[in-house]
DNA sequence: GCCTACACGTGAGGC
DNA sequence: TGCCTCACGTGTAGG
């Protein structure tokens, strides 16, 4: 109590710049904060403080999410990577269920066309059959190509003409082409993909998928 | 100016509330902030301040993240069989959210050898970038071939072989193509397949898969 | 002693 | 007009 002058002078300065500072921090505050209506302290406080909450959940919960899906994916990865070493395996020794997985074909239409991909293992007459199977199926090639991948794989690929009288659906065309690929052994399971370009598409699984 | 008392006092205590609830809210804004150390009031605004943003970014890089791997995972075989309806619907009417789909990027990898299979729309350029895209990956082209389906897309099959300084992996590869593809568009997640036979293989999965 | 941060009561302005 | 919010200058407690 009592002071001198001075002193008070500069309490009261130094006040001011306190209280602008704080409002300043208010203005930045309410800044980042979206969807804010009243501007009063109070409303800046409380919002900031829901908001800062909802944030610190979705935070978690993304985090979660994230953790899951990494999970997921590394899973996904993982598992081909161990089929890197099972391939290894199959090679070394004779390969035994490698014949069991091939081939694998896929089929896509597009207006009249068809693109075919069959990925199998190389085998004397498999591709005469494959190509007699096409003709039976009313569909003529417009262009083709076989490369060999490996030592035993070849990707052939096809894309063919729908002939008027083709009335097959891509599935039973998958299916026909697959046993004449497979001659002996009995109908291996398909699954249809996604090809996310409108047409359709069926690939052949492993079960150790 | 000069008010009548009984006002003034009922002022008086109005404010003495209205402080009162400010600094509950400060404390309460300061309790949900980690790593709080001062707590004096312009601290608590500034490192709210702070904090908020960092949630902020962290929120919205958990979104892209999950973004990403929604696509990346799974779902693949329950999605694809629904996929067989909304399959026969493309084919009905003529297929709209086409391009969008598009690149389709597909590795599978056997001993040295790279089998890559690019389904993409035909784009001026876009074949050139992909062969220097591989080039420079440190892959030689073994074999190639092109073949085009239907008016705007090609289906792109190349045999390659990793050259001794080759160390990337599938999915980094699929990547850099896709990216080579895409070009402007950002990166499009692809996710890894199974394909049974030894090999493993990345697919791309377009967004109403 | 100085510096910092705060709460207080009060006057003023907005709706 | 009443009600609400704010900024102000001041007193003061703790470091």
């Amino acid at each position: 109590m009592s002071r001198p002058p001075i002193d008070t002078r500069e309490h009261l300065i130094a006040e001011r710049k306190r209280r602008e500072k704080l409002s300043q921090s208010f203005i930045a505050l309410s800044a980042i904060i979206p969807g804010l209506k009243k501007m009063d302290k109070a409303s800046i406080l409380s919002d900031a403080i829901n908001y800062m909450k909802q944030l610190q959940e979705r935070v978690k919960k993304l985090e979660e999410e994230v953790a899951i899906r990494t999970v997921e994916s590394v899973v996904i990865v993982k598992k081909s990577q161990v089929l890197a070493f099972d391939d290894i395996f199959s090679l070394d020794e004779n390969s035994n269920h490698f014949e069991q997985q091939l081939p694998e074909i896929e089929a896509r239409v597009l207006d009249k066309h068809v693109l075919l991909r069959i990925h199998y293992e190389k085998q004397k007459g498999c591709m005469t059959e494959i190509l007699r199977e096409i003709k039976k199926l009313n569909l003529s090639i417009l262009n083709s190509s076989v490369l060999s991948f490996g030592s035993s794989i070849l990707e052939m690929t096809i894309v063919a003409q729908m002939d008027v009288d083709f009335c097959m659906n891509i599935e039973d065309l998958v299916k026909s082409l697959h046993t004449s690929c497979v001659g002996l052994d009995e109908a291996t399971p398909c699954i249809l993909i996604a090809n996310g370009n409108g047409s359709c598409s069926e690939r052949r699984i492993g079960l150790d998928f």
